[in-house]
DNA sequence: GAGGCGATTGGCT
DNA sequence: GCCAATCGCCTCG
């Protein structure tokens, strides 16, 4: 009974699939102070950008493809993609081809088992951007398209209200001038620094 | 089928 | 601050 109890307390301490079901700038901004754990490694998400429908940065702009299918799928479910051919890209997917870029964390959980992912031990630095964040938490293409309401995702909201800050998103050509990013303020854990 | 480019990162100057 | 790495996706022919 007391197990039942825990669990029933955990669950509804997470964000609903419906969460996602709103307007996507709202969706990013609320995101900060969050927390994300995958497979129980994560922390608190202090960084994000939007991504809307018919925003010319976004990889939505030109209609559903292979690559951005995620996107137009149901919302609450994880878009993961390649970045140069390289590194991977976590995105939360809102209403319809609009999607939630996941930037930074500050690590909390298993901090370990990403300094043996990443190779490296500067805690800054385990989780200051997309690509970063990904392989410290082990996301993969495997994940695209998975549901962010089930396992391995655990994502709680922020207990409390935060100080974010919005600027402008980073590392696109298109739509520079929108202010869709989102950053804690104050942290020590962001890809770039506030301006 | 070919060519260009990117929601990045890390190393070097 | 500059630039290479690296490859899947997208566009165009």
């Amino acid at each position: 009974m007391a197990l039942c109890l825990l669990v029933l307390t955990c669950r509804s301490m997470l964000l609903p699939r419906t969460f996602f079901d709103r307007n996507v700038v709202d969706v990013a901004r609320e995101l900060i102070g969050a927390s994300l754990l995958i497979d129980g490694v994560g922390g608190m998400i202090v960084e994000t950008e939007a991504y809307a429908r018919d925003d010319p940065a976004s990889h939505s702009v030109r209609g559903p493809t292979q690559r951005n299918a995620a996107m137009f799928g149901p919302f609450g479910h994880a878009y993961v993609y390649r970045s140069y051919g390289i590194h991977w890209c976590l995105n939360f997917v809102c209403q319809s081809g609009s999607a939630v870029l996941i930037r930074a964390i500050e690590p909390m959980q298993q901090v370990d088992t990403m300094i043996d992912r990443r190779g490296l031990s500067d805690r800054r630095l385990l989780c200051a951007g997309p690509g970063r964040l990904c392989q410290a938490l082990g996301v993969d293409g495997a994940l695209n398209h998975a549901p962010l309401d089930r396992s391995p995702f655990v994502i709680a909201p922020a207990s409390l209200a935060n100080a974010v800050h919005e600027g402008r998103r980073i590392g696109i050509s298109q739509g520079v001038d929108t202010p869709w990013r989102f950053c804690a303020i104050p942290s020590r854990y962001l890809s770039k620094p506030l301006r």
